[in-house]
DNA sequence: ATTAGACTAGACTGTCTAGTCTAGCGACCA
DNA sequence: TGGTCGCTAGACTAGACAGTCTAGTCTAAT
């Protein structure tokens, strides 16, 4: 191994191989979980492993710093809030579920969700910047239809998290379980279409 | 240590330890996972190391003996197919919530979720005798309360997946990240009773 | 040229753990 | 009384792995 001359993209201005060193390590802790070593994910990065040592003090600092990095690319948005109710909530539906049971997110979910007693303070945090903060900004959306009508009034935090449930419950249990899909059922688009049509019938506004 | 003389209740007809270790281990694989080591196992079902190694021949065996063995205590059954529906739904929820979310349920599944990749007949097995299961026996009583026409007709596999994923999709993710639960929020059994009546009203028969 | 800083390869230490082995103990049976 | 069986305690082997250390290379700035 040469390399170093080369400082192929921006990955070096000061000669710094921190985002090598850390896209490798979300590649190798998805598909390996936290017990993956230091030496593999040093051999994936094509860096020898002082170096990581150099720029991540210890293991633990890496993983969370993998962990903050990523948490930020699965937030999910909404359009804009009165617009057309159920193309809106659809295409949030096909967005969530995308990025939930991709396998960059099943890996995330898989390795933080076994290492939780350990890291305590970081499984919180991914919690709120995750799963939480998509309940909110769901729920805010749902607050302004049942504002206007659009939806029965109810408690929109609870809701948020029933249909959040829907879209990545027992299918993403299955996944992570390796359970292969059953062929013969709905594709991706019948799904939320099914999903998301059953949830606004449950909150269609009483009369 | 001399014990083996007293041989407590059953679980020496001839001697053997073999309960006990099971037992022992159910709790410490659930409290630290599939990493935990055999030394604690062994410590905490108070026998000799090598015990373990004589019931069960090594680490991932007794792993497989303990799923297995915990597996069969998490299925739930359905009340008469014909009764109240809204009752039937309502007992079932309750059952299946108390399992799923209790510690217990919680280990096991962090635990498999964990282990999946390297034990995938295991966590198939898992799967199909837990999830899959309460998921046939739930949409075969769908089914017939379609059949009679007071449900809406149509997908009951979908939409028993859609009814276990609003009863522990959301809030088993929250548990396993160590997320404590809003004390503001609803008790067990408005959250059981907002999610039937939720399900009931997404499918009232059309008229 | 020299020097400083980031990097590399790889040897090394200390720790942990799965699994083995040995020596011995107590119960039960013949 | 003697043998067998299941057990215990604990030493031991072998391998994996986090983290350190050393010696040396390459680059860029002075």
């Amino acid at each position: 191994m040469v390399r170093q001359t080369k400082s192929t993209e921006l990955e070096a201005i000061n000669g710094s191989k921190r985002k090598v060193v850390c896209d490798a390590a979300i590649r190798v802790f998805i598909e390996d979980g936290y017990s993956a070593s230091m030496e593999s994910i040093a051999a994936r990065a094509g860096v020898a492993k002082q170096t990581l040592y150099n720029q991540f003090g210890n293991k633990e600092d890496l993983f969370a710093e993998v962990i903050r990095q990523t948490i930020d690319d699965v937030t999910v948005s909404l359009g804009e809030p009165s617009a057309d109710l159920r193309g809106s909530l659809l295409s949030f539906a096909t967005a969530f579920r995308a990025k939930a049971l991709s396998p960059f997110g099943l890996g995330m979910h898989r390795a933080l969700i076994a290492q939780a007693p350990r890291f305590p303070k970081l499984a919180r945090v991914a919690h709120e910047k995750g799963a939480a903060n998509a309940r909110d900004t769901l729920a805010k959306f749902l607050q302004q239809a049942m504002d206007s009508g659009n939806l029965r009034k109810t408690d929109s935090q609870f809701v948020a998290e029933l249909l959040l449930s829907m879209l990545a419950g027992f299918e993403r249990v299955r996944l992570l379980y390796g359970v292969k899909t059953d062929p013969t059922s709905l594709n991706e688009k019948q799904k939320c279409t099914a999903i998301v049509d059953c949830f606004l019938r449950a909150l269609v506004p009483q009369n």
